[in-house]
RNA sequence: GGAGGGUUAGGAUAAUUGGUAAUCCACCGGUCUUGAAAACCGGCGCCUUCGGGCUUGUGGGUUCGAGUCCCACACCCUCCGCCA
């Protein structure tokens, strides 16, 4: 949600950052429901005043034992008065939230102008794509001549779009996890966190899933839960609603949890293996940050996203989204991806954002170092998807006889096993 | 799911038959001091068009006026039931 008063004061550069953003929405409604929303305060706030000084007179009269009918009688009009006009504010700031909450974030400066993806701006690549000399298999066929993971028995269970791993598969995603958290904590300074999996529609609203994409996530019947689509919503709503001291910023968190997705509206993308699934793990990293910090703070959160893929040995590229590509809440954004020879592709397996203070506006969450409060700067990242990178393992590393060898910073997490050997 | 108790500022406690939130601790600034402590003064919740307005878990209701009365809900504690 951006600030109302930043419209109201610099309505040119709120429409020249749509412009960019390719989004042809008009704010000048929204200015004028500001404009009468605050007459109503002001004439609201006026008769409330004349109120509170009357009750005193009254009050007054009372304790002396004297005449108040007169007075009371007055009152009676001026609170039926104050009554309508109550609840036509409410009205009023209830339509300007919402007109405001369609309102996407500014891009900042040095992120690309375009319409889509094609203009996104590469930064940076890391490492080399493995010399295969043989034909690559993809993960689906990797995992399963290594039969550690059964796509057809999880189609069984529940459906299309998700997986059953097996044995050391299982084991692997389950390392990867901690060697991501071990990481993050041990040497990039995050706090652990593990969270609620299910959350309000409180909750949901704080981080921006709701009332916009509620379509994509899953909700509990008869319930007010719903399943977390990541953990940027339980770990945003940490401080919902709270004034944090600004001593404390930056304050950086972790957590890993399950992701559900209903990934509608992406029918006939990547339905083979486990590229996009209804419910993927994923290690994500969160910032809350002063507004001078945030910057930077974007630069190491993809920083400490991008350890994980060099500790892993895994060739990728850094993209910086262009302002048509960019999600809602983000002023600028970071995509990792990946090297996947069994897709001769690179695919997204982090995406790191910087909200500004976007989200924090949203979600009322402040920071103290004077007298004033004042909103954080929140940033999230992934780091990294878990399911994802278990895939760039397996397709990275496979050798011609169908064999996996485990890059070296995984083997602690695997019992000290070296390679994943084919089944029989 | 059932029964009972609770929720007032960061913490702890007040508030006549309903009269418009008081006090202590902690914390911050100032005076004083070589420095510190103590003492004293001011802050110590939010918004503001600087007139004020809002704030007692949340949302309603009654009333000229609600921490106080009524209704619904949330959360915490204790016990029962269920359960890993």
């Amino acid at each position: 949600m951006l600030d109302i008063k930043l419209l109201r004061d610099d309505p040119e550069a709120i429409l020249a950052a749509l412009e960019r953003r390719n989004n042809p929405l008009d704010i000048a409604p929204i200015l004028a429901l500001d404009e009468s929303r605050r007459a109503l305060v002001y004439e609201a706030e006026q008769l409330r005043a004349e109120q509170n000084r009357a009750s005193g007179e009254i009050a007054k009269l009372k304790k002396a034992k004297q005449d108040a009918s007169a007075a009371i009688a007055a009152m009676k009009e001026v609170s039926d008065k104050v009554k309508a006009l109550n609840e036509q504010v409410k009205q009023a700031n209830d339509e300007l939230r919402s007109q405001l909450l369609i309102v996407p974030n500014m891009p900042h400066e040095s992120v690309p102008v375009g319409a889509d993806e094609s203009a996104n701006r590469l930064e940076r690549t890391w490492g080399e794509a493995p010399a295969l000399d043989f034909e690559p298999k993809d993960h689906v066929d990797i995992g399963t001549g290594l039969d550690i993971l059964d796509l057809d028995r999880a189609a069984k269970i529940s459906g299309a779009r998700f997986s059953l791993l097996r044995g050391a598969g299982s084991r692997l995603s389950r390392g990867l996890v901690q060697f991501m958290l071990d990481t993050h904590t041990q040497e990039h300074g995050y706090t652990e966190f593990l969270p609620p999996f299910l959350v309000s529609s409180e909750t949901m609203e704080g981080s921006g899933q709701l009332p916009k994409f509620a379509q994509e996530a899953f909700c509990v019947r008869d319930r007010d839960l719903w399943l977390v689509p990541t953990a940027e919503v339980p770990l945003t709503n940490i401080h919902r609603d709270e004034i944090v001291s600004g001593d404390d910023l930056p304050l950086k968190y972790t957590a890993y949890t399950p992701c559900f997705r209903s990934e509608a509206g992406s029918h006939g993308k990547d339905t083979r293996g486990m590229l996009r699934q209804h419910q993927f793990d994923k290690v994500e990293l969160y910032k809350f940050t002063t507004p001078e910090q945030s910057w930077d703070e974007l630069e190491s959160l993809t920083a400490n996203a991008e350890a994980i893929l060099q500790k892993l040995g895994l060739h990728y590229r850094v993209v910086a989204l262009s302002t048509g590509d960019m999600g809602f809440s983000a002023a600028k954004t970071y995509d990792l991806e990946v090297w996947l020879p069994g897709q001769d592709t690179y695919r997204e397996i982090s995406s790191c954002s910087n909200c500004t203070d976007f989200q924090a506006r949203r979600a009322n969450i402040r920071f103290r170092r004077d007298k004033k409060p004042e909103f954080v700067h929140t940033l999230n990242g992934s780091g990294l998807a878990v399911g994802r990178t278990l895939i760039a393992v397996l397709e990275n590393y496979q050798q011609k006889d169908g064999s996996v060898v485990l890059p070296e910073a995984l083997r602690p997490y695997m019992g000290g096993l070296e390679v994943l050997e084919p089944a029989q």
